[in-house]
DNA sequence: GATGAATGAGACTTCATTCAT
DNA sequence: GATGAATGAAGTCTCATTCAT
């Protein structure tokens, strides 16, 4: 688990090791907003370095090389979503309102942050990158497919919901999210999307119409 | 109306301008299956070059940059498929027919070319290239958008759909197509998508159960 | 002295000899406004063959290639004022009036033309291209400095000029005219020099002081 | 004050400091050699790193790009020489060995040495540089030829030089300098000029016949 | 003869990566 | 460990010259 290239954590809990850690997720944090702003290709290590307020050599003590940055920095930013995605519908609560707690997470966690852009990336920079697509079906999207289908499996036994297809194509449960992401990213300022309100019909389409409240 | 950046045609229908055409074409061609590939920032002209059998300065006698370029490949791919689309709703047939050929068409020309990489394409640029992203709101989404809300509210009418929403939000009748295309470009070779029937599954959904065939 | 690059002329004075030379001068008269204005490295043949309203292709019928151009342009441009010089002191005039005479010819047909940026062009390019230094300093300066020198040792034998170093240094005759062409090629926008007061000075230096008219 | 392009110095007197100060330096000369060599378009920046035995990069580091280069490059050279002059007739001497001492240093510092050859570029390339004109204008010239002009007025003042010209014409005084500039560039080897004995010849021209010995 | 599209060597400039300090 | 100056391969673009029409 310890990466090689990281600077030797020495002792237990030393300063040291905390302070490398910080300045490796400076590295990542302005990496994120670097890449995302710039695409791969289009993002030079000097800005990076500038914006984690490092020299330009210090990224090669913790990441390899530009394309080794890339791909861990895709890869830690969606650990902690999947887990998360992966550990709501534990309960007993009506399978809608599992739905609506995910795209609650999705909008705030994803389409509140820095995330959706990281998503365009991964689909911008992808075919590029095999090992990261790769990477990105097996850890994201597989584990986040299975987990709706699981979901869509359950609700239509308990009857609340009719098609049987949202079990098999899962991907009509998260295609609106793709749109919210991508229509926020590149056409937001021509034509403002109304997310919620979007997500809400795609709701009512998936269950049936919400009874008046 | 002439580009003056294109080698000028002598008068009508001579050997040149057919000549100066199809060198103009065999770059956007070449442009095509490079900048899809690899992206803006990612493709050299080289590369263009050599696909097209020409040398390098030639690129510079059609268009004025990379830029340029990219740009004018971009605008080029959509004018057609955007006409197209816009002119299949003329005729009295079910609306549920209609949105067959639509999708038919989209998966024809779309998802079975490049086209699905330069929506790609324009979905990683689109960021990077402002003018990109306006000039294909204004010319591809929109129109799109404006002809897939008419055809519902159509629908909606003659008692074809009943959930409202579909009017509002055209997205959510669009959403699978970008699902697919994104998918078939990235994860294909992990999980073959059967886009077809998900896109069939789609329909029922939005139409209400299909009737035993 | 046929120059075989030039395109042959048939029969005796006819058209195409015409055409052809007029061709020729066209092509020398647009080389001198850029070349006068962009210097031998900075000046594009595309730029020479727009302004003389041919083909591109179409110098390389009149000249070799690039250097060529230039250096015949610069040859042609001095030919007529040195024999002009060379001619004026024939008659028994007072010395201060034929040098008079001589300024007034290189006030009018150098610094009142392009022929002041061709000296220019000399002084900036002379060093890269030798022949062209040594052609210079055989036709046209050894020519003049001759010439001056002459007329100085008439001047002093005469008793019109005291002092001999102006027949032994007859570049202290011409110096005044080195920085009227200098000055106004490069600093009279931001201090005007009235180089014909400069002139009459000089000469009042040279000849002592003038009566009073 | 601190140039964003030059490399940072450490503190004070660092080894880096020196380090990066003799690299400029290092590249300034080369530049020179080169500039002076081929004129402005056509020198190449790669010949430039080779004669300072540098990478091609790292001129980079220290210059924006090739004009900046050549602009600081130009400024540089003048400086120390316009200070000199300027601070010579400070003494009570006579105003002929004060323009004597002057004519020393011309000689030495600058027909001497490369400067020579940065007058022939200005010259060359001053209408390509508005700012170059202007800078040289104001910084070099203006100041030189104010110079010369108070010596004069005080020499007219003494009764030292009769023509009350010189004052009003500095231009004058300096003719036969720019004559020794572009005579020794260019002519040199064709027929050598005895500079000394030509200043020498202005200069008893401008005071009068010497007395003998 | 004239044209101008095409060529491709070569220029300037950028930037990922290395390494002496 | 950290720095940032240095490197040099590689990219975009220009333009003198050629040659089919």
């Amino acid at each position: 688990m310890a990466n090689p290239k990281r600077p030797a954590a020495i002792g237990k809990g030393g300063v040291r090791e905390t302070r490398s850690a910080e300045r490796r997720d400076a590295i990542l944090a302005a990496a994120l907003e670097e890449f995302a702003a710039n695409g791969f290709a289009g993002t030079r290590l000097d800005d990076i370095a500038q914006r984690a307020k490092i020299a330009k050599g210090t990224i090669y003590l913790y990441f390899a090389d530009k394309e080794t940055l890339f791909q861990e920095l895709l890869r830690a930013m969606f650990a902690p979503i999947v887990t998360a995605l992966e550990n709501i519908p534990k309960s007993d609560m009506p399978t809608r309102d599992i739905l609506e707690r995910m795209i609650g997470l999705f909008v705030q966690d994803v389409l509140g942050t820095r995330r959706k852009d990281v998503i365009r990336l991964v689909i911008a920079e992808g075919p590029r990158f095999p090992k990261l697509a790769e990477f990105h079906y097996r850890e994201v999207l597989s584990r986040v497919m299975a987990a709706m289908s699981a979901l869509m499996a359950r609700a239509i036994a308990r009857g609340e919901v009719k098609n049987p297809a949202y079990a098999k194509f899962p991907q009509l449960i998260a295609a609106p999210g793709l749109v919210a992401v991508i229509w926020s990213g590149l056409f937001e300022r021509f034509a403002p999307l109304d997310i919620a309100a979007m997500m809400r019909a795609h709701l009512d389409i998936i269950f049936g119409e919400r009874k008046a409240p």
